[in-house]
DNA sequence: GTGTATTTGTTCGTATGTATC
DNA sequence: CGATACATACGAACAAATACA
């Protein structure tokens, strides 16, 4: 869960959290992270808090998202590639 | 933009241009206004003032809104129409 | 080809906290 | 203090593309 007393907003927190990971290499490149609706249940926020995670991410490079595929780890900074497969 | 060291409200300088454009007709009767996020986008402010300035069209019987589809403008000092397609 | 489930895209409704004038 | 503005958040509904049986 996100702590709500804190200065940090929840979409920061969640986006943090999924950075940490892989940066961990819990998330390994052209690997699906978490959908928006996961993210929702796995934080306990609502689903346009986890897109403005998901964006936070994409801004960063972090990584890439697919229209009705998912959003993956961006491979080495790549923000157009593609998962492929 | 708008002119954020004048007299009028950034709301108001919002509705003032999206009301000029029907009345020009670059707005048709049952044609969609701009939605919340794009005029955040074309004129700079947050969504609470484009709300605020769609609500004041609203009132003005200028436009009709259908939640989850858009602002529609209204024929012809319609209040409660529907845009139906 | 059809139907269903999944997933992101889009849009409006509403509320809260903070800041400025 | 009130009006206005902004950022953020939650909710709800529908659209569209994809995947799969």
């Amino acid at each position: 869960m996100i702590d709500r007393t804190g200065p940090v907003a929840p979409y920061r927190q969640v986006s943090n959290e999924i950075a940490a990971r892989i940066g961990a290499g819990d998330l390994a490149p052209r690997q699906r992270i978490p959908t928006e609706t996961e993210l929702c249940k796995e934080f306990g926020v609502s689903r346009g808090t986890a897109r403005n995670a998901t964006a936070a991410l994409r801004d960063l490079g972090l990584v890439v998202t697919v229209p009705h595929r998912g959003t993956f780890v961006a491979q080495h900074g790549e923000q157009g590639a593609e998962p492929a497969d």
